[in-house]
RNA sequence: GGGUCGAUGCCCGAGUGGUUAAUGGGGGCGGACUGUAAAUCCGCUGGCUACGCCUACGUUGGUUCAAAUCCAUCUCGGCCCA
């Protein structure tokens, strides 16, 4: 059984938190599991480390024994969430969030326990698309202009000049009623996430029931070591990526960041982490990539990052993303080989790293602009590299 | 609905008829250094199988030898009035 410390390890605030109303005796007075909300909207394909932070919560709550209802927002994401938006989120269509709800599914599975029956699965659509203008009046009617404008976010894009569509207000409406429809007794979510739970919490108050606790969990700061993390920065390390690029991005969090990385996304204990930052970082990105792939894989990757970092060592290496040079004319020139085999965007960003002396074959530097391959030998299984975390094996 | 101001490259933001992919900052990328980090220093940062060509300053059209810069139209937005 879960202990209650390990419930609240990582916790940011648990509200309310007073005589009556806590954690403690919600559990305790409750002679039934307990209904642990988390919403996730599907507005993009990919999960990342950022995500894992509140699944993992829930997922401690599904071992103690409670029941995880996990929503998916597909009627929300068509709206967005303005919360820490700088500006209104693009709307998108029915299928890309169908599209989206099936990979972060697949991607859940990594963290939930989905074979147990402590697990349930919502789309809010099922309750929202059937709102009509009455109840969505009604709806709206329980807050006003100013509560919605004392929201982090509207205020601030309302002071800047930056438009709010009305719609937007609908958002913190709607995650609140999907507290109601599914009578949830604690939701989960990030620091960010405290007006709209407490929305839920009044919804479902006003609908004479007991209203839902919130437990407020960190925003895991991104690899950058300022913003939190996300896939639009590109400061994110994805669940489905592969074990060397996992690795070779936790390797290097940034100092500040190992102690929390560790405390959200890991279950070590924080009090035997080494005076060593160097050493932590290691341990993380091992633990974390063991968790997603196998403690063995990780450890392969371990091995293959310190060989291509320490001594630029590119040959036998575990695996590696390979690329396909069959379909390519000879005589290539190096910067076209490398931007259709990705390794850069375009000719243009090719010829800058080639300048900057960035780009390498089998560990060797090839810094002239001109350069190009005449036949498929000279590169076949080679390995072609830009910077010091980009590299392809050709085939 | 009326008035007024505004729309520039990933972001912010100069530029107000004439070498020019367009000052500067941020961010990003790369190199050196290092702990693979941070800090610091230096370089790159529209696209194109490319010693040339193409596309760019909200849209469309116009004036001009010449426009991001002038005029008109439209779209979108801020603010004020109703």
């Amino acid at each position: 059984m879960v202990s209650l410390n390990l419930l609240q390890r990582g916790v940011v605030e648990i509200f309310p938190n007073n005589e009556q109303e806590n954690l403690t005796n919600r559990i305790n007075q409750s002679d039934r599991p307990l209904r642990i909300k988390l919403g996730i909207d599907p507005t993009r394909p990919d999960l990342h480390l950022g995500h894992t932070v509140a699944l993992r919560k829930l997922r401690q709550f599904q071992d103690a024994g409670h029941i995880a209802v996990l929503i998916i927002g597909d009627f929300t994401a068509q709206i967005g969430d303005p919360t820490g938006k700088s500006e209104a989120r693009p709307r998108l269509t029915p299928d890309e969030v169908a599209h989206n709800a099936q990979t972060y599914l697949e991607q859940a599975k990594k963290v939930l326990d989905f074979t147990s029956d402590r697990l349930e699965l919502k789309y809010n659509s099922a309750w929202l698309g059937s709102l009509n203008l009455q109840d969505i009046t009604t709806l709206l009617s329980s807050m006003t202009v100013g509560q919605m404008l004392a929201k982090e976010g509207f205020s601030e894009r309302y002071g800047k000049g930056t438009p709010i569509y009305l719609h937007e207000f609908l958002y913190p409406l709607m995650q609140g009623y999907d507290s109601v429809a599914i009578a949830s007794d604690i939701e989960l979510g990030g620091t960010d996430q405290k007006f709209n739970i407490l929305v839920g919490r009044d919804l479902q108050i006003k609908e004479q029931k007991q209203g839902q606790l919130g437990m407020l969990l960190p925003l895991l700061v991104g690899l950058d070591g300022t913003q939190k993390m996300s896939k639009s920065l590109d400061n994110y390390v994805g669940l489905t990526e592969d074990p060397l690029s996992m690795y070779s991005k936790l390797e290097k969090v940034p100092d500040n960041l190992i102690n929390s990385y560790f405390e959200l996304l890991t279950d070590v204990d924080i009090s035997s982490l080494s005076s060593n930052p160097r050493e932590n970082q290691k341990r993380l990105a091992l633990t974390i990539v063991g968790q997603y792939h196998s403690s063995k894989i990780a450890l392969q990757a371990q091995q293959d990052a310190e060989k291509i970092v320490l001594s630029g060592n590119t040959k036998d290496l575990g695996k590696i993303p390979e690329f396909a040079i069959a379909s390519i004319t000879f005589p290539v020139p190096l910067f076209y080989l490398l931007k259709v085999s990705g390794l850069c965007k375009s000719n243009s960003e090719s010829l800058s790293q080639i300048n900057n002396g960035a780009v390498r074959l089998e560990g060797e530097k090839i810094p002239n602009p001109e350069f190009s391959f005449n036949s498929v030998e000279e590169l076949t299984g080679k390995i072609l590299q830009v910077g010091k975390k980009k590299f392809l094996r050709l085939i």
